[in-house]
DNA sequence: TTACATATGTAATAGTATAACATTAGAGGT
DNA sequence: ACCTCTAATGTTATACTATTACATATGTAA
């Protein structure tokens, strides 16, 4: 079997483990825990804690998913292009999270911070909400 | 001996382990981590990770200290009356943290999340940089 | 003083992530 | 096809971060 497995058109050149790893995330569509992918990847032949933050750590690089730092989960990119850059909302009571969209975020945030002693590299935002339903209800 | 512990004018009504953590960190300045506070307050008569946490939790709860989410350390606030939103430059190259003092933040922040079906709770903002000094060298 | 909420102390354990090392696979050049 | 280099893998062990559970003590207010 070879290694880059393309057995999906999409996430070619990727390896088996980035490829379940990033199938997985993209499935769910939710915010999934590094232990949480690896029992639900074990019958794929994922062994190890390491396996799984090999594959993540990669991921994360290519920017084909984001880690949410403050729940310690990584969710598959809403957009693209975004690997460095990141804002989230998080429900408080849900815990349901989405990606902001918004490609003139960037713009927008470099003017928050006007000391222009430091340059931006990255960020991540996470804002936590009550979302849509958890208002309501 | 009281549990209350006025031993500093400062951080009066708060007991002693809450004390004792939050000393360590005004006097560091820079974020630190719990099992770091743990072994520096051992002579303290701090014992346990979880008596470390506890004052953690209810220290980020008065707003007196926030937690850096990306890094897992907790550093004393800069500003006043910021509990629930923080917002913070990382530089890539040292790693020191500041924390970002500007009032009218919130409010640029809310605009920039313009989807009305949700209302923002509190935030926290991660802004990785490279700082002055490490820019130079 | 009673009652209640909050904080403490302690031991055990759960959850998150990386170090170290040997091995294998893929991509490019000759 | 072969060599070489880089990246990924597999495995074991361990380090780091945080919470559960339970018994005890303290502060505050009726």
């Amino acid at each position: 079997m070879s290694s880059t497995y393309t057995h999906s058109k999409k996430n070619q050149s990727l390896t088996k483990n980035q490829r379940i790893v990033l199938d997985l995330l993209q499935n769910s569509g939710e915010p999934l825990k590094a232990y949480f992918i690896l029992d639900s990847l074990k019958k794929e032949g994922l062994n190890s804690p390491l396996q799984v933050y090999r594959a993540l750590d990669k991921l994360v690089e290519l920017g084909k998913i984001h880690k949410i730092e403050s729940i310690n989960s990584f969710i598959i990119c809403n957009n693209s292009n975004c690997a460095s850059n990141t804002a989230f909302t998080i429900c408080e009571r849900c815990g349901k999270v989405k990606e902001i969209k918004n490609k003139y975020l960037k713009d927008s945030v470099s003017d928050l911070v006007k000391d222009n002693q430091l340059e931006i590299t990255r960020y991540n935002l996470e804002f936590y909400v009550l979302c849509k339903s958890c208002k309501i209800n």
